[in-house]
DNA sequence: AGCGCAATTGCAATCGATTTCAACTTTTTT
DNA sequence: AAAAAAGTTGAAATCGATTGCAATTGCGCT
């Protein structure tokens, strides 16, 4: 009726005046729950709409103590270049936000060099995040236990050891490697290289499970592992050194993730040397670059989705109180024609 | 001397008293800032330090009126399943993050599919961040336009058209499209293909630039569109039909990404056309994964590095109040052997 | 020694929403 | 119709750090 100029309300208390009650009902009416007459409610609910009001997420969060965000760390450890190139962290990343987006969470994202000993004990005090989900162990294994000793909504994407504080959700890497290394030999490989750095846990696991397998077959021997990044560029010199080798030249790489494995086939390719008639390659992941592959890359596959399930859903838990045990996917063969 | 157990402290008042000061005495002590004696500032400094303590954050950004921290929103309007392989997503992401870190700023990232009118109001206007960075206008420039003119602490990857009322940074894709069409047809190529949906502006113009080269050199006629979403394996069913023309099957196919321009040469490789004798391919983005491919991908170079420095540099030009022009970057041919 | 000025420090208000407790109103029960 | 129960609402304390203002201390100077 009257023509209102329509004010910019700053706060709940402003809101309250125009609707001539209280600050505390305004709260009530906007907040959802229980204590409130319907009829106040949705004329408050309207009062707000109208004005574009939302309640500042600050204010509520100092009260409630809670932040309303989780922290999603990458931990660049033992290589800088990673991001770059690989898919992997974007197709976690994708399924995280979508998890923690559906509970109501925020996901604040940070890449990490761990430069000194405190970098995750910075994170988890800063008090601007309710629960960290690291993605990789890199090299750091001891920090993340030490820091999770005290701090229990913590989780972490990665390998799981005997022993281990820290609660973690991955694939059986050493059974992964097992795999990937049996299925070659299987092809006929008697000589095999090993194509990772294993600084990082899950590598090294992996690397173990190929030992295991060479082992198994009376192959100990025939074994090569070379350091290569998980950088696509960083597989050429490597190959390059591969092809040099004059005794027993390697049948079979084991690559340790689609990307590498992909590099690996591309520099080969280039060599003219053919994939799988001279040399058989096996990625892991199973991303969708593994498919792009030609030939389309054999690789053993992790659920991401189900691993991304496991990791917010372990973290709830976690933040109500509860204590959690990590978990250990099995890994899939998925065998394609690269191998 | 006596042993003190190590109490947990649990905020700047606790710490007072501990060190038989005011709470305010030890805010400017942890603050770093001014007013206080180096003596206490010390005394005070290392105590924190022992305990452990980190003044809360969520109090702190009430108090100041700023949260810290920077959304980065990545907007999937017109294809859901970009995400999943698109590594543009993660490059961009993590220069940002690179970027923002060093401001001292967080980074809260969200992946929204735009459900209704009010997507961005809803974050814009959360109180958590304190501004907005977006990656791609999608096919939601009128939105962006909305939201911007009332919301400052905004910018925008993406494209720049006559008339934008929000700030955006990214390549002239006009130009890019048209030197990539330009490259083509000096190769020789009379008929081209263009795959890309046009429903998101950056790739509308792309292709308007795409046109103009067509009709400089009097080959209207010999452009055909192909709507290939982003994701790897749309460009498959595309490249059937692709093949399939009867009259005039294009020469050069002129990609809107490196990820189609790869998926492309992969499926044309595949059914043994070869690239690029029978048909040139040009990408564009020039990320990693362009000198993955099988030939090495000839494209279009975005600086995403230079691009992610401007989105940060303007959007805290806006924070701080000025008004800021849109960015406008030059495209660059990168040849390659594809073409 | 005494004065003035500057450097420190304490006090208390403030940021904005939530929530307990009490007061009040309405409805139900006997 | 009176008493009890249930449902709403308001007042005020609270979350934890920051900061303007006032009070105090310390210092240099004559």
């Amino acid at each position: 009726m009257a023509d209102q100029p329509i004010k910019r309300i700053r706060n709940i208390a402003e809101l309250a005046d125009l609707a001539g009650v209280s600050p505390g009902t305004v709260s009530r009416a906007l907040s959802g729950a229980g204590l409130i007459s319907a009829k106040t409610r949705t004329r408050i609910q309207e009062l707000a709409q109208t004005h574009g009001f939302t309640p500042n997420a600050m204010a509520r969060n100092l009260r409630i103590q809670r932040t309303g965000a989780i922290g999603v760390v990458i931990p660049l450890g033992h290589e800088v270049g990673q991001h770059i190139s690989d898919p992997f962290f974007m197709t976690m990343l994708g399924y995280l936000a979508d998890a923690l987006t559906e509970r109501g969470y925020d996901l604040l994202l940070s890449r990490v060099i761990p430069s000194d000993a405190n970098w995750l004990d910075r994170i988890v005090d800063s008090g601007r995040v309710d629960g960290v989900i690291l993605i990789g162990q890199s090299d750091q294994a001891a920090t993340l236990d030490r820091v999770a000793a005290r701090y229990h909504p913590l989780v972490v994407w990665g390998g799981h050891e005997a022993g281990q504080v820290h609660c973690s959700v991955g694939t059986d890497n050493e059974r992964g490697g097992d795999i990937a290394t049996t299925h070659l030999i299987e092809q006929g490989c008697q000589h095999i290289a090993f194509f990772g750095d294993d600084r990082a846990l899950e590598i090294r696991q992996r690397l173990a499970g190929c030992k295991t397998a060479m082992a198994r077959a009376g192959l100990s021997d025939g074994l090569r592992i070379f350091p290569a990044h998980l950088t696509a560029d960083d597989a050429h010199p490597n190959i390059a050194t591969f092809l040099g080798e004059s005794d027993g030249r390697p049948q079979g790489i084991v690559a340790v993730s689609d990307v590498v494995g992909m590099s690996a086939i591309n520099a080969l390719t280039e060599r003219s040397v053919s994939v799988p008639d001279q040399v058989r390659v096996i990625g892991y992941d199973d991303l969708p670059i593994a498919l792009q592959t030609i030939p389309r890359l054999t690789t053993v596959r992790q659920d991401f989705a189900g691993g991304a399930a496991h990791l917010v859903d372990l973290l709830f838990r976690r933040i109500g109180g509860a204590e959690t045990d990590s978990v250990v996917m099995p890994p899939e063969l998925v065998v394609r024609l690269s191998s």
